[in-house]
DNA sequence: GGGTGTTTACTCGGATATACGATGTCCGAGTATGAGTGG
DNA sequence: CCACTCATACTCGGACATCGTATATCCGAGTAAACACCC
């Protein structure tokens, strides 16, 4: 039931390509090595993110990432469908149908969508509201109230200082 | 990245047993068999929910599974928890203490939780806020308003009229 | 007839296989670069 | 000296293994009921 590794992932790479200014991109290697990632298990992961457009890809030598938007207008929300897609955490698959329960109940209006469903996308709704309200400038900005030191840290990190 | 099926094969099954009263246990077999579900693994989630104290269960014959608190103190959180576990949807590994990163910048203070973990929590709080504000004896209510023959069908179909 | 011991059949409970998706790895297609060459 | 061609090395992009968890199944331990038997 967890989330993939991707996420956490995509969003702290996201993060540091957003401390570099549009400059030049970065290859995977790099920002694999940024954080002792696996190199093509991210490049994976990247590739969704190109998908989504929230990065765009360059070819060739000194190609590479970059942010295909503004740090404030990617929210979290964005991120985690682009990586996990757009499926809802819950599933139903209408067993409520199924079994000598619906045998006998021939009556039902099967149109509305069931109750449990219902309850449960409300649930979904919350946790992806949560999420489209923060956007990766904000949680920049909180990490830079942390530890203002680690833009400079990262910086030099991929040769940009 | 979804839930287990096992979450929706529980929440139907105690809606279906908040339908009868506290009348008299009753078995897996019968219970899966309402919504035509496999025997064993529905008995396997029903063990899970005997062990969150949301059943009790009665071995031998005329044996089986009864709710062991009123729908009305029963919460979807408690069954999601039951089911799932109590970890959270997103798991922080802290890769932002690995790599070349980590390695060059010496000075940071590791003890506060980083940004990007506090920022999902924070959805992750919103998910399980929803999912605790409804109760079973809530969605019971929804579904009745949607469909009020449907407990009756139940209460035959386990022969409790 | 009533109480008691025993058998029995039915239940849950946990240990054991299987399927699918997440994770990790690899190689090929494509392109910007830079050198080399000719004008 | 400049423009063009070509080889090259580096990049992304998608196809191919491996691992772990969710799913599904099976069999044994335990118990309440029912029956037979004895008092």
């Amino acid at each position: 039931m967890h989330m993939s590794k991707g996420v956490e992932w995509a969003i702290h790479t996201l993060l540091n390509l957003s401390m570099l200014g549009d400059d030049d991109p970065v290859g995977s290697a790099q920002l694999a090595a940024g954080h002792g990632l696996p190199v093509a298990y991210l490049n994976k992961q990247l590739q969704l993110l190109v998908k989504a457009e929230l990065l765009t890809s360059s070819p060739g030598p000194r190609g590479g990432f970059r942010l295909a938007r503004d740090p404030d207008s990617i929210t979290l929300l964005d991120v985690v469908l682009a990586i996990e897609g757009n499926e809802s955490l819950f599933r139903c698959t209408e067993i409520r149908q199924c079994g000598k329960i619906a045998e006998l109940h021939t009556g039902g209006n099967d149109s509305a969508a069931c109750a449990v469903k219902r309850a449960m996308y409300r649930a979904d709704l919350a946790w992806r509201e949560a999420l489209a309200t923060q956007k990766l400038s904000d949680v920049r900005r909180e990490l830079d109230m942390d530890d203002p030191a680690v833009t400079r840290t990262v910086r030099r990190v991929f040769g940009r200082e």
